[in-house]
Order: structure tokens, then sequence, then C-alpha cells
DNA sequence: GTGGTCTAGACCACG
DNA sequence: GTGGTCTAGACCACC
């Protein structure tokens, strides 16, 4: 699996790294049962900070893809479904984008197509 | 036109009351031609910093919602059309969180009611 | 003479109504002798402040394209040469404009090219 | 590369420095890919305050002159071609310029000479 | 009274 | 240590 991050980017390097891992776990390429790289090797092949990579990994046993072991490292488990919760947050999220959106005039169709378009690269 | 920031969000405050008023002109709340309210009067009514509101002012005028002159207060024009290259920082934007969602084992169907939802609430 | 005022755009209308009499005493629709306008007139004529009107009078005044007498209103007179001191003054305008002409790649034709079509647009 | 600004000119602080680092910039003392010194140690250094230099770096980033990170501070990248919009603009500062200097009744080659003049300014 | 600029000092996220 | 946000209070140009 190839992960890549962009230090130039105004998103954190965090959430890229954070969001590709969860692409890799989503598209099957890491899959579950199998180790993580460990927080150092990954952070040296992306030239980012060590504790960079270390705080994704925390926040990903947060979340409860992944289960921080002493000895074995990082290893994927399920993902967990959605509660209401952490949907209703998504929406809040998104909620901002769609108004923006609508603001520039645009129609119920490009809309529909567009948030088609992006679920069909999501898997990609 | 009521608007509220909640200074506890960590989403910035300005962040906040630029989608706020951005709902305001799509909604029809504030119509072409009308003035804002002026930087003072919001900044004291929602009990946060001239600052604050003035950047968000400034962002809404680069940004081609509103025109501002020195004595007449800031007033509102139309919302321009979306070009691709705007088009693409939605997408950008966007696919991360996509994925996300894709992640939590959400279905077709649940996601495309998502968008739906989200449609129409951002007119309301 | 047709004169008009823009109380949208960022530059200050008492500059606007300086550039465009001058103007007009430029291109001759002006002639040395006449009068202006009232002050009066020409602010309510333009929906502008009566102050604003009086303010770009004594600037003319003071730069020598005009002479304000008592009686007869605001006389046109010959304007006068540019000395040294004011020349640098426009240098000093200028430059930091050609300066970012410049770091946009501009070329020295396409330079030249605009400073004479502006020279033509000057007197039109 | 050396900057210093005038406080007392009535020309913004920020404008003066913001046309500074563009020369700078084309002038190839900062060159693509370089770093331009942090916010604080360049408000420091020129006896001014922290947030007019932010200022100013922002509105590069916007111009797209430089890309600004967290971490890393603000990095030069290639300067943006002119767009035909941007040129207009130009055209309309300028304009009333060249109005002001015919009013003075400089001549066709004064004027050339100028332009010519400024041009040769702007690199060194 | 309106927005525009500048100063000052605080706290936070990020790496 | 870097930029990002927010508050606070000052003075100015404009109309």
């Amino acid at each position: 699996m190839i992960v890549e991050v962009d230090s130039r980017s105004s998103v954190p390097i965090y959430q890229q790294l954070k969001t590709a891992l969860i692409a890799g776990i989503l598209s099957g390429e890491i899959v579950e049962g199998e180790r993580l790289r460990s927080v150092r090797d990954l952070a040296q092949d992306l030239g980012i900070n060590l504790h960079t990579v270390r705080k994704v990994y925390t926040i990903l046993a947060d979340e409860g893809y992944i289960e921080m072991t002493r000895n074995k490292g990082a290893i994927v488990v399920t993902p967990p479904k959605l509660d209401k919760e952490s949907m209703s947050q998504f929406e809040k999220v998104l909620l901002p984008i769609v108004i923006e959106l609508r603001a520039h005039d645009i129609g119920k169709e490009q809309y529909s197509e567009l948030m088609e378009r992006l679920w069909d690269e999501s898997i990609s």
C-alpha cells in the first residue's frame, strides 16, 4: 500500500495520513488482522515526524479501526458501525459545504452528479 | 435575519459566521442590493470582536458575495457562478469525508439518503 | 460635460470626481476661463455630499487648476507645469505598480503596448 | 534581502511590505522554493506588528506568490501569469494617473521616457 | 458613523 | 517555533 502526504497542503499531515490509512483499510489493501507498519518505519518513509504518525495510530485506535498491542504493533480490526451521534457529526461538517455549493447556484442535478462521482471515487 | 455563533465550537467563529451569512443570502433573507449590518453592530450583537466580523466581511467581498464601501457598509451583490477550479476544490474537501463514511460501512442507499437530506436542509 | 461617480468603487468619490474634472479640463470640454458648475448643483446632480464636491474644488484650486472667487465661482486657469518634485511623486506611485506587473511576468513589448494604449485612452 | 518600511508614509505599511517582497521575489533575491523569514522575525526586525506582516503573507499566499504551512513557514512558488481580468484591473488603476500626467502638459516623449525609466528601475 | 490600518497580547494546533 | 484565531483598543479617511 502506497501512502503519500503533502506537507504544503493546508490540511494537517496527520489528517491526510489518517484518511489515507482508512482508505487503505476500506479498499481492502490492508486486511483485517494484518499489522500496520511500525510507527518508526512509516515516519521514516514519509519523511514526517515520528510523533505525527504515533498520533494518527492513537486516533485510529480510539475510533475502533485498529488495536494497539505492546508486542505485535497495530492490528486492523473490523471498522465500527456508525451510530446516530457520529452520523450527526458528519452532517454538521457537510451542511456548510452544501450550503456554499448552493450559494454558487449549483443545480440539483449537478449536485447529485457530484455526490455520485465522489461515491465512485472513494472506492477506486 | 438571526445569526448565531458558538464560541466554544472547534470550528472557528469566523467560519461559522461566514456560513451563516452565505446561508442568509442564499435563502433570500438578505436580498441583493440590501445592506448587511455594520461591522460594529453585528460584533456587538453576537458578543464577538469587531475584527472577527470584519474578517468575514472581507472574505465575502473577496469571494464576490458583497461589496464594501467606506460609508455605506456592505451591500449584497449577485453570488458568483462556480468555475471548474472551485468545483474541484470542493471535491478535494468532500472526498476524504465520503471515504470515512464508507469506512464505517455506510451503504449506497444510506449515503444517497444523507445527501438528499442535506440538500433539503441547506435551503430551510 | 458628463461626470459620473461610482459610490461602490473602492476609490474614494472625491478622487473619482477630481480625476473626472481634470480629464474634462484636459480634453477641452471645460475651457480656460469658463466657470465650473456650482458646488451645490454638481453635488445634487451626482447624488453625493456637498462637502465632498467642495473638497474637490479646494484641492483643484490648491493644485492650480482653478481659481475660486467669492462671486463668480470656480474659474478654470492654465494647468501648471510639472516640477521635478511632483514628477518624482508620480514615479513613487507608479513604481510599485510596474514592479507588480513584472512579477506577473509581463514582457517589455506587452508593457510598452499597455502604456501606449493608456496614453491614447487618456485623451479620448 | 533587505526590506524597509516607512511608518510615516501615507501608503499603508502592509502595501509597502507587499511591494518590497514582490520586488524581492522578482529580482531573484528570494528564489523559488526558499523560505521567507518567519512572521515574528520579520515583524521584530522591521519594528512593526506581527499582524501587519501576517496580513501581507496572507495576501501573497492568496495571490499565488507563496505557500504557507504551519510549521515550515512561507515558501516562494512560481509567480502566476497575468490573466485578462487582472490586466484590466491594472489599467483601471493606471489610467487616472496618466490622465493627470497629461493634464500637467507632459509630452509624449517625456511620457515614454518616464515609463522606460520605471521599467528599468523595477528590476534593479 | 462607516470601514481601513495598526498595535498589543493571548491561546491554540501542528510537527 | 511556526502560523491561525480571537480579543482589545487606538487612530484615520471618508462622507
